[in-house]
DNA sequence: TTTTATTATTAAACATGTTTAACTACAAAA
DNA sequence: TTTTGTAGTTAAACATGTTTAATAATAAAA
């Protein structure tokens, strides 16, 4: 690698560090390209050089940490005989309780990056894909030991199950009322409800 | 009413009216709050003034259609012999087929307003609980009816099936390629799964 | 009627994300 | 080695949402 590569990453972590750490204590909104721009002893034209927009920042600074939780959340996931709502759950807890840690922080990223057209946010992108793939793998292997209906759409199931975990997640980013109990039963209701459904077995046969 | 107030009222109405259509032409983003107070005669300043910020008058200068176009969903809604499901894809139908006319706006409006910090969009919070008390009452109905189980929690019902809708109409709204038949039939399927559920029946008892 | 207070309005300034054009140091070519 | 080109960096400028402080017109009070 030449010398010009070696300084230009130099500078690139500079400002992810300086990025990282004004984010958290100022604040995404609070804290200026200025402001990141001098804590990393750069210009604020070699931000946007580097990082394209204050946005694509944010999600780039942010992105490992969220990856690292969900790896974690699924490393840790309860063994196979745990059911598929209590695997839900586990991964809700894991991200819940992450993003809790900095509500504001994530309600901003989510906000900048979930209603960027398509195609502007590939690394969240990809996270939402890797998340579909993987639950609905999980959904097929359940089909497989006959707990879920062979003729459930698996991919739609693990649409739907984000719909829900995602619109929890949105109110209890949005909220400061809402506790992290609150969101789990929130989700666990509805995620139940998604589950067994709620017409009547009736209703239901003539479908 | 006092001549400071009418005329209070009209510079009101003709920074209302400018802002409505710029929006649609130039679109949210790319028309200015110069841009929008030149065309209604009137300074910047002013604009704020009346509005406090441009997304507030965004909020306010797009809601009223949104709730005619919400009126007429439910002005429209079949008989009630029709089913749950089916009343549910008219609103879809209706909502879906507005946004459509101009999608970059509504996501715009929607990234803008549904991820300001609680409290701060009463409109569209409005609307969003008149639509649950709409639906919950609409599953208590079906209840009665016995279409619907007696255990099965009206509000939490409601809620995903509002999920379920606006995870698509998020989709919808951000990718230009997805038509209209795409996100209804796309809701049709995840909404459908919900009302049946998916886990097999023997798994549902044990619950 | 004259004086005082209020309030709608605005020009100018400000804050901040982003772009432009110039500069400088390094690498490649001669 | 000298020359030429390339690419990382930045100072300055720009665009635009918002704030501030001043103005002028109206209402209220004397």
């Amino acid at each position: 690698m030449s010398r010009r590569e070696t300084t230009k990453l130099e500078t690139r972590q500079l400002i992810l560090e300086a990025a990282r750490k004004l984010f958290h204590t100022k604040g995404p909104e609070q804290c200026t390209m200025r402001d990141i721009a001098k804590e990393a002893g750069v210009s604020p034209a070699s931000v946007v050089v580097h990082f394209k927009s204050k946005t694509a920042l944010l999600e780039v600074a942010l992105y490992e940490d969220i990856e690292r939780t969900i790896a974690n959340a699924v490393a840790t996931m309860p063994h196979e005989n745990a059911s598929l709502h209590d695997r839900l759950m586990h991964i809700a807890h894991c991200m819940y309780g992450f993003y809790d840690n900095d509500r504001e922080l994530y309600r901003v990223l989510i906000r900048d990056t979930t209603f960027e057209k398509a195609g502007e946010n590939p690394y969240l992108t990809q996270q939402l894909e890797d998340y579909l793939q993987f639950f609905g793998a999980m959904i097929e292997q359940e089909k497989a030991q006959g707990t879920v209906q062979p003729a459930a759409d698996a991919r739609i199931a693990a649409a739907s199950l984000f719909s829900l975990y995602f619109t929890v997640l949105m109110e209890f980013l949005r909220n400061p009322n809402m506790t992290l109990d609150m969101a789990l039963g929130w989700l666990a209701a509805t995620a139940h409800q998604h589950l067994t459904g709620i017409l009547t077995p009736k209703e239901v046969k003539e479908k």
